[in-house]
DNA sequence: ATTTCAACATAAGCATAGCTTATCAAAACT
DNA sequence: AGTTTTGATAAGCTATGCTTATGTTGAAAT
């Protein structure tokens, strides 16, 4: 019942006008003069007026001059939400957020992010960094689009794509005995003051648990960590790539016995796609880590 | 190149998102659910990413999440356009410009007026009263939809459709030795002071055109007219609608030789076709005075 | 006047868009 | 496990939207 107007008659009546005739219009809009005449026809029919003066070819009725600058409005409309959909469907527009463990937010994302800027300027991007667990659930309750993280728990909701693995050593002071091993077994370690932080949970259930569980030094803030170490007050555990790149005083030893590393990968959510926005930054990141691999 | 849109596909979407399934959507359309699926299938296909989640179903994706309120913008404003387009092609909408003869305006306007706004109420009027001359000409200019007069010149610009014959009389004093007379011929009125008015021109060259000719009085404005023929100054003619109803000390005597008329009619533009709102005005009209005749 | 031309309308034919019914496959309930 | 409910797929029909070819008409040219 409610009348149902398609958009390419109203082109066709835009072109006529425009051209002065049917068959200006036709050629300009690479059809047959048949086709417009027979579209517009059907157009007037809905319309229950005639848009065109049939004497005087190719001139607007009374009727058709109230129609025109509605189909023109009609059109523009469509024409921008059809551009605007095309673009953030191609991901050349929109927004992504996401959420990494700190380490990568500070080596991995910043050359992540030049990359996915110089092939997407037009998308905004949000980054989050938190621990582990923070990134998970900042995933599951769908405040950002995706996560760099290793895995916290078993999560129904959540998927995980496997990055790279980031192998555990020991943070001690250059000057410290065992500070040139190539690496270090847990058991050398058991005299020594052992400084727990945020990623100790990751000794958990392992061979070198009890470095962690027999211990009363625990600092989660990084730079603090780090200032304790320097002094020599102690040692700890830390994922390679959270321990700072150029630092002189400090020395990273892979663990050997036992090996440990974390998996970090991508997290997002089991039964959503991804937004376009945020697969294009998924590919980015992805052809990133192989081109570095290969 | 430029991604065309469909509306009814938009609808679609909408739809399974209101019922939350396709085969739900598909009823509420009365539409079979395959037709759903492809219309659906082809939408997302042209915008290049999914809007449903293909393992949970009836659930948007995240772009479908962005698409939806725009889709439903866009199907608003076609349906707000496609209502008000429709409304203006019935006439129950839009706005008639009309120019008459005063005559025309005071005595036969405002029926037909009660009778259009009774049955278009939505539609705005604009009456105008001008002679004859300038009805022709506002109507040429285009500065009204129609106009009702008497012609005025030939115009190849302006159509002219008959309405009825207007009576044209000698107006004298009712205690006039001729005011009783049931007709009167030119030659009886030699004798007479006539006073000329708008509508004399009506006279000339016509066999009473000497009565113009010869004569100095004129007065245009009918209130002082009026006063000057109760005050017994003097004779004039008028077409008997413009004769004041009713008047109690002037009669009207209608001229029987020569029989003189003005043909009253519709003035158009002739090679423009009117607006609905002015078609259902014309029509109003027609129907009004063929049912006063019959 | 007659011809000619340029415009739109009409007709016939074809490809495809958009629908239907029938059937399948997978997930969700019972 | 069996049943129901869901969306996808297949085959077939019809209407839409286009094409080319041919009328028709009104205005300009001869």
């Amino acid at each position: 019942m409610t009348l149902e107007l398609k958009i390419q008659p109203l082109r066709y009546v835009l072109a006529v006008v425009e051209e002065g005739s049917f068959h200006g219009a036709a050629k300009q809009l690479h059809r047959s003069q048949p086709a417009l005449s027979m579209a517009i026809r059907d157009l007037e029919e809905r319309l229950g007026q005639p848009l065109f003066e049939k004497s005087q070819k190719g001139q607007l009725t009374p009727y058709g001059e109230y129609c025109l600058p509605r189909f023109r409005e009609l059109i523009k409309q469509h024409d921008r939400l059809a551009a605007d959909l095309q673009h953030v469907a191609l991901g050349q527009q929109g927004r992504v957020t996401l959420a990494t463990v700190p380490s990568v937010a500070s080596r991995l994302m910043p050359e992540f992010l030049a990359a996915f800027i110089a092939e997407y300027p037009h998308i905004n991007i949000n980054l989050h960094d938190e621990n582990a667990k923070f990134v998970c659930r900042m995933v599951a309750n769908g405040e950002v689009d995706l996560g760099i993280s290793s895995v916290w728990a078993q999560d129904e909701r959540l998927s995980y794509t496997h990055l790279f693995e980031d192998n555990i050593g020991v943070v001690l002071h250059r000057d410290h005995p065992l500070a040139n091993r190539k690496s270090l077994q847990w058991q050398e370690l058991k005299e020594e003051r052992f400084i727990a932080n945020g990623t100790s949970r990751l000794l958990e259930k392992t061979a070198a648990a009890s470095l962690v569980d027999n211990n009363d030094f625990y600092i989660s803030n990084m730079i603090s960590l780090i200032a304790m170490l320097e002094a020599g007050s102690g040692i700890t555990t830390l994922p390679r790539l959270a321990f700072p790149v150029d630092n002189r005083k400090l020395c990273f030893v892979p663990l050997s016995e036992p090996k440990l590393v974390r998996q970090i990968g991508i997290i997002k959510l089991a039964n959503r796609s991804l937004s376009p926005s945020a697969q294009a930054l998924e590919e980015v990141i992805l052809k990133r880590l192989t081109a570095v691999r290969s």
